[in-house]
DNA sequence: AGTTAATTATAGGCTACCCTAACATTGTTA
DNA sequence: TAACAATGTTAGGGTAGCCTATAATTAACT
């Protein structure tokens, strides 16, 4: 198992790549925030590992096997972001949040994550409740069929 | 801001005292999976900061301080375990999986998870959505008001 | 090509967190 | 209360990941 970190740097480069064609150590420096000096560690050990192709004053190539796990965590990355601006989260936020998250979580919750956010991506028509939430956050009401029988909220 | 470890001993300390009224450092090892004397070391740090009185041979307890972090982070737990409860992510994984996902978020990560998390909870009715959900996980397929052309899904 | 600027690499050091082994204290029980 | 068991503490050491300062390499410009 990769460490938190070192997924990090994977996601990175492959983000990175995907946008520009190549990977600089600058870059990853300037993505993760911290400097060259750490991202050269680091690469040395992503190399060792076979996660990346690292050779000095060179850039950094993904190997098969980097790709594939840099995939599996930018997938991850995209459910929970997908998750979060599901339940109105800022996109920015979210996408911060998402690298928060994506680390380590279980097979399963993963897959639910993925049900969840396909669920509502493709559903056939767009999805009322969601109409209703987003009327919830506002007034912290239900919009419909609430008897209207003394509520706790709308405290101010 | 205390690190993502600090914090899982403060959850721990809260947990522990909650369910037997005091808390041992033999406890802590146990809930973390860690060695006695790591508990002690950090217990020290704890104590510096003022979340925690740590004095030896006499266990711990929670200053004002760190009783009201602890349940801050016990509440965005229980909320992110929740929500993953609420997409059919198992109890047991989900608190394992809210472990992971509960430091360093945003207010506003939080706040929207909470939100989504009553919305549902407190729904005035059973949420028919949430039904809906279940059958697409279980067939990948929309329950209603689906004009059945060509569906991608059900591919075994 | 020679000089300067930018980038990358290395060396050495720091902190957080964990460990084991040895020692100290407290609890238990004959 | 003496002996043993359980628990807690300290000392010393390890790794991951970060840093600064300095050196090496490459790129850019005259």
């Amino acid at each position: 198992m990769l460490s938190r970190k070192a997924e990090d740097y994977l996601e990175a480069i492959l983000n990175i790549t995907e946008k520009k064609g190549y990977t600089r150590v600058k870059d990853i420096a300037l993505a993760l925030d911290v400097k060259p000096s750490s991202v050269v560690e680091m690469l040395k050990k992503l190399d060792d590992m076979d996660y990346v192709v690292y050779r000095k004053y060179d850039g950094v190539t993904l190997t098969p096997k980097g790709r594939e796990l840099g995939s599996v965590i930018k997938d991850r990355h995209d459910t929970l972001k997908a998750l979060l601006e599901i339940i109105q989260v800022p996109t920015k936020i979210a996408d911060k949040d998402a690298c928060i998250m994506e680390h380590e979580l279980e097979t399963k919750t993963v897959e639910q994550l993925k049900n969840f956010v396909r669920f509502v991506q493709s559903a056939p028509e767009y999805p009322q409740w969601l109409d209703h939430f987003k009327m919830f956050c506002e007034t912290g009401e239900y919009p419909c069929k609430v008897d209207k029988r003394k509520k706790i909220g709308s405290p101010e």
